[in-house]
RNA sequence: GGUCCCAUCGUCUAGUGGUUAGGACGCUGGCCUCUCACGCCGGAAGCCGGGGUUCAACUCCCCGUGGGACUACCA
């Protein structure tokens, strides 16, 4: 098993996007995958027909794209593989480890209540079991499965956890429209696509024992499994809607990076040492599932957030740049002044947590008449301030050196000129030039902006600090 | 109900019998400062409870309690 080739594989099923812990599932997979140099696989199980969509499926595929989590085999598609599973459910009728029953779901409903009200285990009852049924338009297939004797799961992740073959149940394997059930479809294609490392949420820990059942009436040779932990919301239940965006690509729309994601979901439930920053190739270097807890982890927006943040300002500058180009477009600002897109960014960058927070606060840069935030304006668009614009309005078109420091300087001198603090100065100008009291620096701004556009706008604010 | 899993600050976690229980997010006091953000310095905040085992338990065992998962002709 060791020497040879680690198989591995991400098995989403298209009934949705890809969501916040599949994508976590994934991540893991390919992790493992890489730092053993083994070759992962994409197979989307799609068995249930009436749920299973396209959309979904591309969708899943994109989120998978985005956050660079690359197949190396697949897609499969599962529901192009009904014949296989079909000739192995009939393998297993043959050799007598699987029946036709005809039980119908409403009894079967009524049987497993009742059960339940008397404290009894809702399990099939086996009524069909010895009746030798040959296959009819309403029958299904069940898995004859051991009821005595404990099966024993060695999980990479959990450990040990063993289970009272009693507690078991002759799961359908074959559904009455002759689709094969996930228990069965998971492990026929785990084993006829050599899958040798089966990593996949701890939903499936109790399914595992039937599984490895499955797995040697087939003949097959059991897998390794890993069972990693849930991701909760916040109140500790399982993630869903209510909590917040759960959807990957929903992160990509709200301006957050596919690193910042990574590098979040692989700290819940994993960790080395006390780092908390790590690039993809460190993980592939440091991940084990060794190090992978065994608690559900409580999914934190707030980290992330500055994860997202740390990565905004870390970013390779052309790469943020163009990162960045969709949500400037979709406000309908003009990109093609690359110089000025380039100044912009590096103006905004330090004090972004999202994508979406950089391109709403600098709205500014792409608009002379800058909408006056009210409150701002009521401090410092007054004729008590004008006087200060208007200083900078008659020095600024003589200063020769119109860099960062250069405006510094120039408007350092003018506040000791008016016997004033740089602040007073500094403030009214931001709000003539952004409309707002919060902004990069006002020397980096005008810089950005070019002299001509700052001067039209302090002109502008003046007009309107007169009008009081 | 049954089975299985889990349990360190609010949250993510380090810890593997002897530590002042460490880090991170968030919160918070201060510094820096043209605003904001960054950065820097500091603070509050945790071993679920009870029994054992041991010279010594956050750490090992048992029992509770709490949370989660599964118990489908979903995956």
């Amino acid at each position: 098993m060791t020497s040879e080739k680690m198989r591995t594989r991400f098995a989403p099923s298209p009934t949705g996007y890809l969501h916040i812990g599949g994508a976590r599932t994934a991540l893991f997979n390919w992790l493992y995958t890489r730092k053993h140099e083994g070759t992962f696989i994409l197979r989307i199980e799609d068995t249930d027909q009436a749920r299973s969509t396209e959309e979904s499926t591309k969708a899943i595929l994109d989120a998978m794209s985005w956050l660079g989590l690359c197949w190396d085999e697949g897609p499969y598609f599962q529901a192009d593989r009904v014949k296989i599973h079909q000739e192995m459910v009939e393998k297993l009728i043959d050799e007598g480890k699987a029946y036709y029953c005809t039980c119908q779901p409403e009894e079967l409903e009524a049987k497993r209540k009742q059960a339940l009200a008397q404290g009894r285990k809702p399990k099939y009852d086996r009524t069909c079991c010895e009746r030798g049924l040959a296959k009819s338009a309403d029958s299904v297939v069940r898995f004859r499965c051991p009821d005595v004797g404990a099966t024993v799961l060695r999980d990479l992740i959990k450990g040990n956890i063993s289970f009272n073959n009693e507690e078991l149940d002759d799961l359908i394997i074959e559904r009455a429209d002759g689709y094969p059930t996930y228990n069965f479809a998971v492990v026929v294609d785990d084993a006829l696509m050599g899958i040798t490392h089966v990593i996949r949420g701890d939903d499936h820990v109790n399914n595992t024992p039937k599984q490895i059942h499955l797995y040697e009436a087939l003949g097959y040779e059991v897998p390794l499994f890993g069972h990693v932990p849930m991701i909760l919301g916040a109140d500790k239940a399982r993630l869903s809607k209510r909590h917040g965006a759960t959807s990957v690509m929903a992160y990509k729309d709200m301006g957050y990076l596919p690193e910042a994601i990574i590098n979040y979901l692989v700290r819940l439930g994993w960790s080395h040492g006390d780092q908390e920053i790590f690039s993809m190739e460190e993980l592939i270097g440091m991940f084990s599932l060794e190090a992978v807890g065994k608690s559900a982890a409580v999914f934190n927006p707030d980290k992330l957030l500055w994860l997202n943040q740390h990565y905004i300002m870390s970013y390779e500058e052309e790469r943020l740049i163009e990162t960045m180009l969709p949500f400037w477009r979709e406000r309908g600002f003009d990109t093609s002044d690359h110089r000025f897109i380039r100044k912009i960014t590096a103006d905004l960058r330090p004090r972004a947590k999202t994508l979406v927070e950089m391109a709403d606060s600098g709205t500014f840069y792409f608009r002379e008449d800058v909408a006056y935030d009210p409150a701002a304006a009521a401090q410092f668009l007054t004729p008590e301030y004008a006087g200060h614009l208007e200083a900078v309005r008659d020095g600024l078109p003589g200063l020769a050196d119109y860099t960062k420091d250069g405006v510094e300087a120039f408007l350092r001198a003018l506040a000791d000129q008016r016997g004033t603090k740089l602040k007073w100065i500094a403030q009214t100008l931001r709000v003539a030039i952004t409309g707002k009291t919060v902004s990069p620096g006002i020397d980096e701004v005008m810089v950005t902006i070019g002299k001509e556009s700052a001067l039209r706008r302090i002109e502008r604010a003046i007009a309107a600090s007169r009008q009081g």
